[in-house]
DNA sequence: GCATTAACTTGTGTTTTACAAGTGAAATAT
DNA sequence: ATATTTCACTTGTAAAACACAAGTTAATGC
């Protein structure tokens, strides 16, 4: 068989370094990027993370999603609403990516001189980081009491 | 020929997204624990890298450093005293991406529970990260100075 | 000169990924 | 009510990346 079953190369080289740890999290090719348009732009199904400018292949999609659900990132639930469909929503564990993520986009504003990069979100990290980061907070608040309150 | 040719999956993924840019440079297993090793243990030749709890290829780790110095992450100059021997050293760009590694370090020091994880990095990172970035920043600019005058 | 060290390269098998197609159940259209 | 579409995946297969072991080249040490 050849599925694409959780989380290849797990469980290898063992080192308790936090570098390590964080890496075999999220440190593969798409990880991160699911994880970028939960929180910047409010993806939370399947179908819309398959419509993300890069087109993730739909194993790997899954594959990386019950992943992060077993690592605590993020959560999957039903749509009350449409019960065919299922949302994704970030965990704290999840949420508490944002500085990276926020340190990641600023690293590229810095040294990304492509034509066709889209600075955006650098311009919002350079001139209202507070503001920015209050905001996910703020979004992080507010799905948690929806959630405690189902 | 099956040669580990710079750069795996190079020119993909079109988009100008500072995350994908990121990713393209370091998102890969190994890349960041390269810089890790360069930035917070000192190692500087092939083969001290090699020593490194998580023990990368051969050939991964060639490619690597081929492609960090392509990328002008890090720099390659022969050993003066030692004319077989290379000294690979962390450029400006590479040196920047200290905030993303600290940021990762507190990351996983919030959620790494396991046994035998490490927690030296964590507790500076935690308890005198300001003296740490300005040891960092110092070191950083060091090697300037040191590359300026040869 | 001769074994050793350092930095790789090469070959081969395994794992992971990409791409295309298919499945099953719920919703929608007719 | 039946047919069609939508949604969330799964499966199969080929290509790419990786791990592991062995070999190469050139500088050192003895």
């Amino acid at each position: 068989m050849s599925t694409a079953d959780p989380k290849p190369n797990d469980g290898k080289r063992p080192s308790g370094c936090p570098v390590t740890f964080a890496l075999d999290t999220f440190g593969d090719r798409w990880t991160l990027l699911i994880i970028r348009e939960m929180m910047f732009h409010g993806r939370r199904t399947y179908g819309e993370f398959l419509e993300a400018d890069e087109a993730i292949s739909t194993n790997i999609l899954a594959n990386r999603l019950k992943q992060l659900e077993f690592d605590g990132i993020i959560a999957k639930r039903r749509d009350p609403d449409n019960f065919r469909s299922f949302i994704y929503e970030l965990e704290p564990k999840g949420w508490d990516l944002a500085p990276i993520l926020l340190e990641i986009i600023q690293w590229s504003g810095k040294y990304d001189t492509r034509p066709g990069r889209l600075m955006h979100m650098v311009e919002r990290v350079k001139n209202e980081r507070q503001a920015l980061e209050q905001e996910i907070e703020d979004r992080a608040i507010a799905l948690r009491k929806t959630d405690d309150s189902e």
